[in-house]
DNA sequence: GTCTATACTTAGATAGAC
DNA sequence: GTCTATCTAAGTATAGAC
């Protein structure tokens, strides 16, 4: 799975592989250490600020190491900035598991809206990581939305409209569909300011996502015609 | 209306008023015509790559100005960011008063989705330049979030719970509904690249516009036991 | 293998030229 | 009033010290 096409990096913290002596050595516990470090504090950084306005001194501070000492770890501001998107968009994958048609759309459709929002849940600053991206123009992320994820929205879209002629669902456009499930979920991590701004909180718990995923759940089946 | 705190900024190009001679002169043509470009130029690459990302270098290029000539117009790069998102809140709030208190959830909800899908439609840029604000933390726009705006849906909401008691709509929360209908319509404009590449289309047209909103509209008013 | 002093580029801003 | 040469700080990256 290479999601990046721009870039022949290897991946920084990939699961072994490093270029020290002969073949398969794992990383050092430093080394592991500080990357794991610089990892978490340039995801938050990218998600901010985005690539151009992230800077590595940032990442540095947030990191609590030297700037230098970052750069030696990650190769370069870019390397570092594409292991990240290759990350999310890995857990992004794994989140898209496939269905047929026979299963029951109610089922289906639920589980896509929890899943999703467990995902933004588990990974706030990576979905601001991608929307940033997005946002930004996806100059990296283009080929993966042409591609794989493009084909996975497509295979999805057939097995609702074929629910649809079966009179399973109301028949919506299924593309639109996606589009306002993953506006709606991704709206919880990224508007984050703007929504503790006007519900005048400081923090969403537990129990918010767990209204708000219920909440979804009711609308979006009921206004696409399931469990009318 | 002020609706950024942090700076005693005059705006940049209001309806009047400048710092030359006595009181109320018209900015000169060329002025003007400067200003404008800058404006535009400084909204689309704000929009892509965020406060921090954006540089007046790049601004330049985009209104064909030399850098320095730009921030003589500006003052400074603050100035000019907190400027555009003025003009963006200021038609936010348009939009808002637009939106007339009747008694007929139906038309009334309607309205609103298809207000909110105008602006996002009509200002694509400002719609990015203010979710990427948002997704900073929104440094700036902090105390319009916690104040006007937080006012207003608080007023749209208790609007809409009375709805419910009355049995015109289900009683679902009103604040999630109302993040959910801002959620669905910025999506079109700030996932762009995203919309273009699952779509497989180099642009969105004004019937895909027509189409979206038609799907957000019946999907949302059914969703809520609206013309259940 | 780990880290830092240093190099070079671009950033925002201004003093002074036209 | 309009515009540009110039300044200082901050940016990324690397060559070389430990």
């Amino acid at each position: 799975m290479t999601v990046i096409s721009e870039v022949g990096s290897s991946p920084i913290s990939s699961s072994a592989s490093s270029r020290s002596s002969a073949g398969e050595s794992e990383a050092s516990a430093i080394r592991q250490r500080n990357e794991e470090r610089i990892l978490e504090a340039a995801e938050a950084v990218f998600a901010q600020h985005g690539y151009r306005g992230g800077s590595v001194q940032a990442i540095a501070e947030a990191a609590g190491l030297p700037k230098s000492n970052v750069l030696y770890y990650v190769g370069s501001k870019r390397r570092l900035y594409v292991a990240l998107l290759e990350r999310m968009m890995a857990r992004w994958n794994a989140m898209l598991d496939d269905i047929s048609v026979d299963d029951d759309p109610a089922e289906i459709l639920e589980a896509f809206i929890r899943s999703k929002m467990a995902l933004t849940r588990a990974h706030p600053q990576g979905s601001r990581l991608f929307a940033a991206e997005v946002l930004g123009g996806a100059p990296f992320l283009q080929d993966y939305l042409r591609g794989e994820l493009r084909d996975w929205v497509q295979a999805r879209a057939r097995v609702f409209e074929q629910w649809a002629e079966r009179g399973l669902m109301d028949p919506v456009d299924p593309v639109w569909l996606i589009f306002l499930i993953w506006s709606a979920t991704q709206h919880y991590a990224d508007f984050e300011p703007q929504v503790l701004g006007i519900t005048g909180r400081d923090a969403l718990g537990e129990q918010d996502y767990q209204h708000i995923t219920d909440f979804l759940c009711r609308l979006i089946l009921k206004g696409c015609g399931i469990r009318g």
